[in-house]
DNA sequence: AGCACGCCGACT
DNA sequence: GTCGGCGTGCTC
């Protein structure tokens, strides 16, 4: 990884080497890359996209080099960089090129995309390290306590890391007291800028090179006359490098049954030789690739038009039924980019990279393959980066930061599950949509999307009927399977008892038994988690709420405490009516707990697990109950739309979904689109190859057009019923409505910051024609900025805020503590 | 991200 | 008075 400085003597800075310059993108959220120049001792060395040491205040950094030129900033002298530390780039023009987009698009810095791109073992920052100086003496007369406490421990280990001292001392007073030792000359500081990737090695066991001679190693041998122990090893060693080529120290011991001593003595007799080697930490997978399956009829036709597709668009969506076989029309187009000589990248959502999946790609592509998702550590990251960057790995499969990786030629992304909000990344800038910065990238790079979903995302279907993609449908299962009945029970005619027996109706009961009779499986999907959603005072009808967000509490019983899904708080169980003291509650409603608890009662032989957010924590829960339902070793799973994600049951017969009023009683028409989604893709679990299963629906207004077509099957008729029972559309394809949030502590600057905000959109309404979808981008990247410009001095805080574009809405925060503004403008030019 | 500097309220 | 919290500005 050091560069060396081998052509120094052939450059003297004095030379008239022209002067040359960098434009470095440092990990950090700096409001603009900085330059530094190049002494003519690196100019040989440094390339773009390489990484180089340099100094920004005073810690050293590992930036990256954007760009090299020779125009010398006018305002300011640049630094020198201290040194190069790739001999080949870390990424391509085509990832600086994409973060540039990124840092526009999402309103972010360079080096937060950097951030989240490069492996952290290879974006190091230096260390401060303080070092004893010598000639101080032992007078510690004139230190306070603080600064003798560093002084004594400095003088006994000569030098102390920043996190040393922080042990010493109380966290708050690191700074100043080290600051007081400088100026006392106790010590100074060393700047330390350490490379952390390390390479895993691994001792291997070779003869020494003299005994390649057959005579020189047979006399050896007859000539052996003490240690009769290490002959036998030396024999042994022999024995198996014949028949394996080479042989590692630990495998050598094993397999021979000799200690360490004994391979010692060899080795100092220079007999053997242990080199260490450099080894990846990466699952070593043979190189050949098996596609031993063939696809249906279907299929075969969807394949060829998604083909066809890509001649003329870069883009096309395949809206394919739950178990229509998509898969295996990935596998096939990856294979195909590979035999082209290109890269694929073939993008899930994080919580469906399940073993399942990996194992079955792994089996087509064996080591062609790479998987790259969160849970790696860091030094695996940079061997899989590498690995990429060198063209070794064709494919990979990973979440949504995968699209971040070096590729060098990729020609394929494939976005699975393209609606799955999980694509979006909201936390930590960049705040970036996978799907849609892989179809930008596409772009650049000349590659070809391919998004796959059961449901696609409203805004994508769009796209596909406007024309913008191309649209290949697969309404087929693949196989014998078929898809599921859907029976809907009105709630209605449920004779009404016992209003809290209303959980199961007699339909819903039957099936279920048919089911268990049957050794078949049952999923149970309630949307809501806990016990009871919500708390009515019987006397006066107060509800709890949450203090920070108007949400009605939902009551737990395992935990006994009333808990905030919005914003997490959790309160204890309240008894007494905050409006009239009365301590009589009803409980309203229910939540996956209760079901699994009336699951319990009425089906006292069935065995049953939940599956939702409170039920499982660590990324291991998910996995493992999904194992015991896969083994049938549970036959009822009660769960909110966690159960969808992931995979696909083969012995369940029938899915319940238990209130799908609860789903569908909204105005929002985004939420509509969740219904549908939710219901769509909770039925494909139902029903497979033998047995083609049941979905039953329980719900109130049976007439609702979701339901309808949710029972028909056609997200088309849905797409067509939001368009012309416009609602409340706050989104591109048909609305002109912009919806902005603005939050600041103080609430009259938040109101400002709105103001003006109406005010540039009025201005800018004049100019709009055609669809509303490049207004808002306009928007956002015009605008918004101009506006936080002319923001008055009282409101500079808004200034430094961060913006977050998620979807059309866009939120502006500044701390933690916040009151928020929300406009929501017509920016129609009619 | 860090770190310095300046402002303001809370204390020996 | 001054200590320490937080808000703000700056880094080639």
């Amino acid at each position: 990884m050091q560069s060396s400085q081998s052509n120094t003597s052939l450059f003297s800075d004095a030379d008239n080497t022209a002067a040359l310059f960098a434009e470095v993108i440092i990990p950090l959220a700096l409001p603009q890359n900085y330059t530094w120049r190049i002494p003519a001792h690196f100019q040989q060395s440094v390339q773009e996209g390489s990484r180089v040491e340099v100094q920004l205040k005073n810690k050293k950094y590992a930036g990256i080099i954007k760009t090299l030129h020779t125009n010398k900033p006018a305002a300011f002298e640049p630094r020198e960089i201290m040194n190069v530390l790739d001999a080949d780039p870390v990424v391509y023009g085509g990832q600086l090129a994409l973060w540039q987009w990124i840092a526009g698009y999402y309103m972010c810095s360079e080096g937060e995309v950097m951030n989240a791109a490069v492996p952290a073992n290879l974006k190091l920052s230096s260390e401060s390290i303080l070092i004893w100086n010598e000639e101080y003496g032992l007078d510690f007369s004139n230190l306070n306590d603080e600064e003798y406490l560093v002084a004594e421990a400095l003088e006994l280990k000569k030098e102390l890391r920043l996190s040393e001292v922080q042990q010493i001392l109380d966290v708050t007073h690191v700074y100043p007291v080290i600051k007081k030792l400088i100026e006392k000359r106790v010590c100074y500081v060393w700047e330390e800028l350490k490379e952390k990737y390390k390479p895993k090695t691994e001792t291997y066991i070779v003869l020494n090179p003299v005994y390649h001679n057959e005579d020189l190693l047979a006399r050896l041998l007859n000539e052996w006359t003490k240690a009769p122990k290490q002959l036998e090893l030396m024999l042994a060693y022999l024995h198996i490098i014949k028949a394996e080529g080479e042989v590692t120290q630990p495998a050598l011991l094993k397999k021979a049954n000799a200690s360490t001593a004994q391979l010692k003595g060899l080795i100092d007799k220079k007999i053997l030789v242990a080199e260490k080697r450099d080894t990846s930490r990466l699952p070593v997978l043979p190189k050949n690739m098996s596609l031993d399956f063939t696809l249906s009829a279907a299929q075969e036709a969807a394949l060829e038009k998604v083909q066809q597709s890509f001649a003329e668009k870069q883009v096309c969506l395949l809206h394919g039924v739950t178990a229509s076989g998509k898969t295996q029309l990935y596998i096939k187009l990856i294979a195909e980019t590979i035999a082209r000589g290109r890269q694929a990248l073939y993008m899930l959502p994080e919580i469906a990279l399940t073993a399942q999946i990996i194992r079955r790609l792994q089996k087509h592509f064996g080591g062609n393959i790479a998987i790259y998702h969160s849970k790696f550590n860091p030094n695996e990251r940079v061997e899989i980066w590498n690995k990429i960057k060198s063209g070794e790995i064709k494919a990979v499969l990973g979440a949504r930061s995968a699209l971040l990786l070096p590729f060098k030629e990729l020609g394929l992304i494939i976005v699975d599950e393209e609606h799955d909000s999980s694509y979006k990344q909201h936390d930590p800038a960049p705040r970036y949509h996978a799907r849609d910065t892989a179809i930008y990238y596409a772009s650049l790079h000349q590659a070809r999307v391919l998004l796959g979903s059961a449901t696609p995302a409203i805004e994508t279907y769009h796209n596909a009927l406007a024309g913008k993609y191309s649209l290949v449908e697969l309404n087929e299962r693949f196989g014998e399977g078929k898809m599921p009945g859907i029976e809907v029970v009105d709630l209605k005619q449920v004779p009404a008892k016992d209003k809290q027996k209303q959980m199961f109706s007699p339909q819903m009961k039957t099936a279920i038994e048919a089911s268990l009779q049957q050794k078949k499986q049952v999923i149970i999907f309630q949307n809501r988690r806990g016990y009871t959603p919500y708390m009515i005072c019987s006397v006066c009808g107060w509800i709890p709420q949450c203090q920070h967000c108007d949400v009605t509490l939902t009551y737990h019983k395992a935990k006994n405490k009333l808990a905030c899904h919005y914003c997490g708080t959790v309160y204890p169980v309240i008894n007494t009516c905050a409006a009239c003291g009365s301590h009589s509650f009803m409980q309203k409603n229910f939540g996956t707990e209760k079901v699994e608890e009336v699951i319990m009662e009425d089906f006292p032989g069935a065995r049953v697990a939940r599956m939702d957010y409170d039920s499982v924590k660590g990324k291991h829960d998910h996995d493992s109950l999904i194992k015991l339902f896969e083994q049938q070793r549970v036959d009822i799973l009660v769960g909110t739309q966690m159960v969808v994600k992931g995979l696909d049951f083969e012995h369940v017969n029938l899915v319940g979904i238990l209130d799908a009023d609860a789903l569908l009683n909204f105005t929002d028409f985004r939420v509509n689109e969740r219904a549908f989604q939710l219901m769509e893709q909770v039925s494909g679990r139902a029903g497979r190859k033998d047995d083609k299963g049941k979905v039953l629906i329980q719900v109130t207004n049976v007439l609702h057009p979701v339901l309808q077509f949710v029972q028909q099957h056609n997200y088309r008729l849905l797409y067509e019923y939001e368009i012309t029972n416009r609602r409340h559309f706050f989104y591109p394809p048909f609305s002109r409505l912009i919806h902005i949030t603005f939050r600041h502590k103080e609430k009259h600057i938040a109101e400002e910051a709105a103001n003006l905000m109406v005010q540039g959109l009025q201005a800018f309404k004049s100019n709009i024609s055609g669809p509303a979808e490049p207004v808002v981008n306009r928007v956002r990247n015009q605008y918004l900025q101009d506006i936080l410009l002319k923001l008055p001095k009282d409101a500079a805080t808004i200034s430094n805020c961060k913006m977050q574009l998620h979807q059309q809405v866009i939120i502006i925060h500044t701390n933690k503590r916040y009151r928020s503004v929300d406009i929501i403008i017509d920016v129609d030019p009619a």
